[in-house]
DNA sequence: AGCACGCCGACT
DNA sequence: GTCGGCGTGCTC
């Protein structure tokens, strides 16, 4: 017998079939296996079995070992087809995304843990055949003979190892291990409440179990009771005998998701994301594959979990930019949960009250099934948006980072003793350090962006490439004493609300002050049980929570992320302005979203405080086409980066020379051609250049084609990346 | 990715 | 004369 293996080496050399003779017959297909490869040994994955080998015989090396019972099946296995083609990625990059990191190069083994029991009834005269002296002994017996089992090492500390040790000599107490599940998140249990749906929510329920169409999208209003449609399907599908992936967009949605869930589902239900610690992690991914938990709930990479027999795949704020994997392989979670739900025949629900330009024109389409939650659980309208033009406020002599309207606010909302959130998406004390006397901005030395200052620790900091540096006294171009901090960030608001409210109690929630396994956890929690009066926080206090005390939000700086030179700014600003003000009046107190902005003219804003989507979705898709932009067109960047500024020049241009052949007799399929410096010109040591292109979607061999030509300037020197539709262009 | 092989500069 | 730089090629 001779096997087809994928080793786990994550290069394209060496991305393809590898073929070892079998040692024996226990090898399956979806087995990873020991192997030699080149003068080393490697892991790799057993994907086909055969009689007889293409390659030479003297050459193939068999087989050294089985590592476990198959993992992966063949859902997973042409998966990773479907990804290496679609995403231009080795073989290797897929299959180690199915499995928990832990398992690859057999780092954890599961976690056993020893118990002790008595062996057999106990009688009055085993305690006398233990003799006068063995006082320890009977003590112990007596204690385990009342009880079930105990952990050893429980035992031990109370009786010491040497009674123990006595009492198994004699037989009559039996140790034995068990595995130790660890189960994150085991304070989370919540009560079982009797749910009835609207007739809407029921309504959403039937559409995607009736639907033709795999994919419903699930359009509603936040707070409109996605989640109950969620649960219903969830609930169904398990009745089948089948099991459900539910993703959000954060990590920190999960624990909340879980609890829910859990009420719902009793045990059955797993948790898979980054977050957890490599034992959990490793513990939770063998109860899905085992079947023991045939709910899932997670961020991003839980799309990848073990369940068999899929029945609904759930993706909750579908619009969201988590979706989109950043780094390689960079797949797109709605495209591999449809790849899931096709190849398990299951239901895929994108739920959204903001949807992704994407999803609505494919629901409009009829690609999707459309679904909708027109109406907010509780009848509440919306809250409503103040809209304030920061432009009079400078004018009128207000150069604070608050209106005299939030001022207002905040005071009313303190003293009703309700709680505000103040939304910032930035980081820190303040995005710049700038020299009054010179104009010197601090730099990063190992990349082309400014240093933001965190007042926390007292020191600069590169959001880019993480290099952390003291704080300055003074300019270190001039030597001036006098600097300015520009652009606030959260910490900086923290301080200014302190002064202007100095008996509040304030949280602030962003990366900073999540860093710990628990930060996110803690934060939420303090604030939903009203243990603080105002969230200060970037966008991860937008999503999804849920805090019935919050009758204000501010949003600091509207306009901040409709600047970006991204074609997507529009949407990204509408969904997360939506998202934020969704946060406010979510019970009984009535919400107030308060909105700053220097551009009150904009009608991105207009429409988002109108929370009218269908008006946004309308204007936005016809500039999209009108501009050839994406969902029209694809865009395609290939970007050059290396220490050495000349060769990646050199591939640039090398490469922008060889597609412009494509180019020049292929022009009706580009809509944009050209090569650039990429926005960030370096970052990390590596100079950066880009060749950007829109090309139309008629042609599928376009892109192959030109990655092709990309992929040849690739060098031990010069790193190129393709990326197609990617979210973040800097 | 590793690792070996192989061809040109500064040293005892 | 050699030691060692890293450019190129191979791994069943």
């Amino acid at each position: 017998m001779f096997a087809d293996v994928i080793v786990d080496v994550n290069h394209s050399e060496v991305d393809k079939v590898f073929e070892y003779s079998c040692p024996s017959d226990e090898i399956e297909v979806g087995m990873r296996v020991k192997v030699p490869f080149g003068n080393s040994l490697t892991e790799g994955i057993v994907i086909a079995l055969k009689n007889s080998s293409n390659f030479p015989e003297s050459k193939v090396k068999s087989i050294i070992s089985v590592i476990e019972s198959p993992v992966l099946t063949d859902e997973t296995l042409a998966l990773t087809e479907f990804m290496r083609k679609k995403y231009y990625c080795t073989r290797a990059s897929v299959l180690r995304l199915f499995l928990p990191s832990e398992m690859r190069k057999g780092k954890i083994k599961e976690k056993f843990i020893s118990k002790i029991k008595i062996s057999r009834q106990i009688f009055e005269n085993d305690f006398e055949a233990l003799g006068k002296t063995a006082k320890k002994q009977r003590e112990a017996l007596l204690f385990l003979a009342c009880g079930d089992e105990f952990f050893l090492s429980e035992i031990t500390e109370k009786f010491g190892t040497s009674a123990i040790k006595g009492l198994n000599e004699k037989g009559l107490v039996t140790v034995f291990k068990v595995q130790n599940v660890r189960s994150p998140y085991k304070q989370l249990s919540g009560e079982k409440k009797s749910v009835s749906l609207t007739e809407s929510q029921k309504n959403a329920v039937f559409s995607v179990l009736n639907t033709d169409k795999m994919t419903t999208l699930l359009f509603g209003v936040t707070g409109s009771g996605k989640t109950e449609v969620y649960l219903s399907l969830i609930e169904k599908a398990l009745s089948e005998g089948k099991t459900a992936i539910m993703l959000v967009p954060e990590i920190a949605l999960t624990p909340q998701m879980l609890k829910q869930l859990r009420a719902r589902f009793s045990d059955g239900a797993a948790i898979l994301h980054s977050g957890l610690s490599a034992g959990e992690r490793f513990d939770e991914w063998w109860r899905i594959k085992n079947g023991d938990a045939r709910v899932v709930i997670g961020a991003r990479s839980a799309i990848f979990a073990p369940a068999k027999d899929v029945g609904v795949i759930i993706i909750d704020e579908e619009h969201d930019g988590s979706y989109l994997s950043e780094s390689v392989p960079r797949y797109d979670t709605i495209e591999v949960a449809q790849f899931r739900a096709n190849f398990n025949n299951a239901k895929l629900v994108l739920g959204s009250a903001t949807p992704s330009i994407d999803s609505f024109l494919k629901a409009q389409n009829g690609e999707y099934n459309l679904a909708e939650l027109p109406e907010r659980i509780n009848k509440k309208p919306l809250p409503e948006v103040e809209f304030i033009d920061m432009r009079k406020e400078v004018r009128r002599g207000n150069s604070s980072y608050f209106s005299s309207a939030l001022k207002d606010e905040l005071e009313k909302c303190l003293k009703d003793g309700n709680q505000a959130m103040i939304f910032l998406n930035q980081r820190g004390y303040s995005k710049t350090v700038v020299c009054t006397e010179c104009g010197h901005v601090q730099k990063c030395p190992n990349c082309d962006v400014s240093l933001t200052y965190h007042k926390e620790d007292n020191s600069l900091l590169c959001h880019y490439c993480g290099a952390k540096f003291k704080m300055i006294s003074a300019c270190t171009e001039c030597g001036s004493k006098f600097l300015r901090y520009g652009n606030a960030g959260t910490e900086r608001i923290v301080d200014e609300l302190k002064k202007l409210f100095p008996t509040a109690k304030i949280l602030r929630m962003d990366r900073d002050t999540t860093q710990t396994k628990e930060g996110h956890f803690s934060i939420l929690s303090a604030f939903s049980e009203k243990k603080a009066d105002i969230l200060v926080g970037t966008q991860m206090i937008a999503k999804g929570h849920d805090f019935p005390f919050v009758s204000l939000v501010g949003i600091l700086d509207a306009d901040q992320s409709l600047h970006f030179s991204d074609y997507r700014s529009a949407e990204r600003t509408f969904q997360l302005l939506t998202q934020v003000a969704g946060r406010s009046g979510r019970a009984d107190v009535a919400g107030k979203v308060v909105l700053q902005t220097y551009s009150p003219d904009n009608p991105v804003l207009r429409q988002a405080i109108k929370y009218d989507y269908l008006g946004f979705f309308k204007n936005e898709i016809s500039v999209r086409k009108a501009t050839s932009f994406p969902p029209f067109t694809d865009i395609i960047r290939i970007l050059f980066s290396a220490v050495d500024d000349q060769k990646v020049v050199e591939a640039t241009k090398g490469a922008y020379n060889e597609l412009s052949v494509i180019h020049n007799n292929e022009k009706e399929k580009f809509r944009f051609f050209g090569a650039m410096k990429s926005p960030i010109k370096r970052l990390q040591n590596k100079y950066r250049y880009q060749i950007l292109m829109r090309i139309t979607k008629d042609d599928d061999t376009l892109k192959d084609r030109i990655y092709a030509i990309s992929q040849k300037y690739a060098s031990r020197n010069v790193l190129v990346s393709f990326e197609v539709n990617s979210n973040n262009l800097s």
